[in-house]
DNA sequence: CGAATAGTGTCTGTGAGACAGTATCGC
DNA sequence: GCGATACTGTCTCACAGACACTATTCG
């Protein structure tokens, strides 16, 4: 169809084509700590970076992935069982020199997930879950140490001012559970009467029936209104970093 | 593996390749509107979409191109003359549908220029700069228009919070001149004061002498700190839409 | 002098954060 | 009752916006 030389009306050019791969940089939080799925690359010489470990991805496939998003929701979908998790673009990387195999993109998106029921089963398929600082210490395969960072702080950026971690958790879940993910993400406490205005105020969650935890009084289960996007807060957390030293 | 262009120890796999392009949109003030860069796609029957209005951009040269960002430069370059402006990625749009000569991805960046000195030495180039609603409204080549609204939304977006804008202005500049940039790509008046106040508290303009304008007080002229990076602000402009109807 | 534009001072409402108080659960 | 956790009320301080004021330049 597509190839090379098809004499369509239309011809393609003769360019020498790069690469194009997709990769996806998943979050989760797991064991109180924000982690990152990595896979063991194999072992065998023929291969970039043989045993090193790298972000789940790969080439795009011509005739499966009608697009990019279906590709990393493939890419996603084998690595993970997830079904319907916060997907979103983190943007590209390409140039002559990141992979030995020559001229190679790479289409970055990256996903939030719920923590998986069995994190076990995971370590089976050569991918494991890693304390994000952790992560960005590890010689990682091709770039993907930059692009790794580049995730981080994009996440940890736009936690800032959306709902982003209400995607790291199971539903339902209660805004306790929730402020703690924002101190996980973030590494900082927050304020709990600053936090729960800030939610509620936000209208993205929809109340779900009561919660009982081990201990104490029982909590408000909410779900997620949209999971399709994010919710936008009108204003950063804590815009001043600290009392400054005002000279 | 039989690879046929990759005498290396490490194979590229022979999955067929997506083509592989990179589009700039190019964004300046001009006449006191936001205007886009876009080009007129050649009457051949052979070209998709012929005479069509459309991004500029075109496929990776994996001889000329070192690196997507790089290209885009070459891109910039070629239909302006501008040596640093500020240019940041969009994202990528790729899918089997959106080129008529197949799987094709495109990398899309983002510049800001000032206006050009001779608005009409473009038109000459086959290319045109046409005001943003305008070109949202017009039926461009490929996906185009899709990937046009996604820059123009965060370009919108972005200004609200970071200094974008003076990348729009040649250099040196006033706080009138700027403000009124910002009302211009915002489409709405802005309070002096406030605006001078949050400009001036961001640190990232150099004072560079007066400047006299055709009436009035001169006022002070500033260049751009760090052209690598916009500055971001603590807060968003207007966090409330609207004395909104409170019940 | 007045017109035009640049730049500053002052007031006020909003709202985020700090923190203390109240409510509800299991035992 | 008590401990533990969920939730709410109140106070305060910072700051963004509104708007009126002063400053500088030109003719």
């Amino acid at each position: 169809m597509a190839s090379q030389r098809s004499p369509s009306r239309v011809a393609a050019p003769d360019f020498e084509r790069p690469l194009v791969t997709v990769d996806v940089v998943i979050f989760t939080v797991l064991d109180e700590q924000l982690k990152v799925l990595l896979v063991r690359r194999p072992e065998a010489a023929t291969d970039p970076f043989p045993g090193r470990l790298a972000l789940p991805g790969g080439f795009v496939n011509v005739d499966l992935d009608a697009s990019l998003a279906d590709c990393a929701l493939r890419k996603l979908g084998e690595k993970t069982g997830f079904s319907a998790p916060y997907l979103e673009q983190l943007g590209s990387w390409g140039s002559a020199t990141r992979d030995p195999r020559g001229w190679c993109t790479t289409h970055v998106y990256f996903a939030l997930v719920p923590p998986p029921a069995d994190s076990e089963e995971m370590a089976s398929a050569a991918s494991e879950w890693i304390e994000v600082n952790a992560a960005l210490r590890k010689r990682l395969a091709f770039d993907h140490a930059e692009i790794l960072a580049a995730a981080v702080e994009r996440l940890r950026g736009k936690v800032e001012y959306t709902s982003l971690p209400a995607f790291l958790l199971e539903e339902p879940f209660t805004l306790p559970q929730l402020q703690r993910t924002y101190e996980i993400v973030l590494g900082r406490p927050m304020d709990k009467s600053a936090f729960r205005k800030r939610m509620l105020d936000a209208q993205f969650l929809l109340e779900a029936g009561s919660i009982a935890g081990d201990a104490g009084r029982a909590a408000m289960g909410y779900r997620i209104l949209d999971r399709e996007r994010a919710a936008v807060f009108p204003r950063t957390f804590r815009s001043v970093e600290s009392p400054a030293s005002k000279e």
